[in-house]
DNA sequence: GATGAGAGTGCAATCGTTTGCTTAAAAATA
DNA sequence: TATTTTTAAGCAAACGATTGCACTCTCATC
């Protein structure tokens, strides 16, 4: 690698006039025939400035981070892409780090990342603990939750509304008839999964629908789990006439189960999924799913950080929440007679 | 951001002190009174040493990059999935770019990782230019192609058999009568789809297929473009009975033209998908996939990586090949006689 | 009672850039 | 011609961590 000496040393100049050169486009006071030699030399050794020398000693390093809990789940990466193109626009590098919704690995990385000089940071939080995300704001470092946060810990964050969307998903249910609905999803240590049960209760409170515990399952985030946790719940005594699934893959696995179980969707079961895959309508059944705006998600939180870490002095915090739009399809249905039996 | 000067102020000692007591945990001449009070006054100021002088000082990182063209394609994703839990578990940092299938996008990746310090590198390449990664050999920078090589430029790489997995895929489609069998696919400048090209045009010579050119349609990677290149191809005069389609969101995106045309699978028409998703078997009509073996291919990737990084001297360049899986689906059938009318 | 061996620390250079300050020559002004 | 200004480029410190070398002690050994 071709350092600012090596280029010096065959421009016959010193390194500091090589960085200025290279540097300052207009108004510096240099010889033309120096300024050709100095350009020649750099590209004749294909030179390319040390982003960890630069990051060092301008105390930035034009680069931000992205820690999310998983990149396989579309969820995820299609917020990771949209981030990253923002990024891409503002002249951003952008790390993506997975934790695997492992609080120890989150915590690893917010450390790691900070000590690399990154300028910000964008987070998807395990949501097991935050104290290291309380040292972060105690140091005044800019950073970004993005789809959870924390209800009793102040920060920027930019996340969806799951109490009215689980609620309008239960309400939709009900008016086609059904009263046995389950409840299928992630850890309830989860924001998102925390509100979405609240909607759900909201619902079953207002409209007085069948309470039995097992109708609530979180198992958790994989397809997996929700394959297994669906099974379970499909093979109750009395089984629930509609599911309402918060999560992507989740909802693939109770999918599965269904198919598996050779019930018919909706003639058997209803199905609602909080997913926001673009497959959603090709499926056994088209899936009527309620979507995120991911797109705008990601470039609403890394405008928030970037606003943040351009900022002179303290800025408040902005809690941002975006609305969820049910996509309507063909897997819920009023609930026919023999079900009830 | 506490430094080690502030860390050996707060202990009373040489900041070298402290950066030995931290770094060497046995047989160092140290006092425990000494070393005692440094941890002490580390915890205190929640020091983390700083990453990007460490970089500088070592030569070193511990951060490798990957430059994937679409972190929404869940085949991109899977594999950044598992690269990175590789990298975790080897004690790297994994750095994600995308590309966006944008050649422009991927040499300033490659420029500005390297100068970032990083110490290794893992690309499926775009395949507009290779002149950056002719550089990169050059300088014996360690890196690794991942789906994607040239076969004109030797370097590290796996890749699939992409050859023979269409061929087989043909093979089943003619054993089921077809002959008049279309191939849908992205850019073939790229490595994939000219391999798979000529698996195909290998079948049709075989076999003695239709060779009519529209049959084979190269628009684009997008769901968008799949979708609008499959309905042409379905609107041909003589529109083919069987369907081949290189790429997860090109095949979502011909199911949609598929579907929105009114035409059911497999009976109006056959269609084989290279795609990875976990949805295949919950479509409309559970899909004949030609799948790949993701994590693997990841943890080749980076297990070559990682070969060449701590490689003493030079080492001859590996190519990996892993197989492909035909999942079998429903999605094909044998032709009837109102197709051939 | 020198000599030598270790134990316990500090010094200073280094990695590659950047930038305020200085110097030196040339040009402009008095 | 003497002085100031402008132009052009070099010097050196700094960012934060690491490490070979050197230094000062304290013991034990010959």
């Amino acid at each position: 690698m071709a350092t600012l000496k090596d280029v010096a040393f065959l421009a016959q100049v010193h390194p500091s006039t090589v960085s200025r050169v290279l540097r300052c486009s207009e108004n510096l006071p240099i010889s033309a025939e120096t300024r050709q030699r100095i350009m020649a030399a750099a590209i004749e050794l294909d030179y390319h400035p040390d982003q960890r020398a630069r990051a060092l000693r301008l105390g930035k390093s034009n680069t931000i981070g992205l820690i999310i809990p998983d990149i396989s789940n579309p969820f995820f990466a299609d917020i990771a892409q949209s981030i990253e193109q923002e990024c891409h626009k503002a002249g951003y590098m952008l790390m993506v780090c997975v934790s695997n919704e492992d609080q120890e690995k989150e915590i690893n990385f917010v450390n790691n990342l900070t000590s690399r000089g990154i300028d910000g940071l964008i987070i998807a939080p395990v949501q097991d603990s935050y104290a290291h995300l309380v040292r972060l704001k105690k140091k005044n470092y800019p950073f970004v939750l993005i789809d959870r946060c924390f209800e009793e810990f102040e920060t920027n964050a930019v996340i969806s509304d799951n109490e009215a969307s689980a609620f309008d998903a239960m309400e939709h249910l009900v008016k086609l008839g059904h009263r046995r609905i389950a409840f299928l999803s992630g850890r309830p240590t989860i924001y998102t999964i925390r509100k979405r049960l609240a909607g759900y209760l909201h619902a079953v409170n207002v409209y007085d629908l069948d309470r039995t515990p097992e109708l609530i399952s979180n198992g958790g985030f994989t397809f997996e789990q929700g394959y297994k946790e669906c099974l379970k719940i499909l093979s109750l005594p009395e089984p629930p006439s509609a599911l309402l699934v918060s999560g992507n893959q989740i909802t693939f696995g109770a999918l599965r189960a269904i198919v598996e179980t050779g019930l018919k969707i909706p003639e058997d079961i209803s199905l609602i999924g909080f997913t926001d895959s673009i497959v959603t309508p090709f499926l056994v059944s088209p899936l009527t799913a309620i979507t995120h705006p991911l797109r705008d998600m990601g470039a609403r939180a890394f405008a928030l950080l970037l606003q943040h870490m351009n900022a002179k002095e303290r800025l408040p915090f902005s809690r941002i929440v975006v609305e969820t739009k049910m996509l309507p399809g063909a897997s819920t249905a009023p609930i026919n007679e023999k079900m009830i039996a």
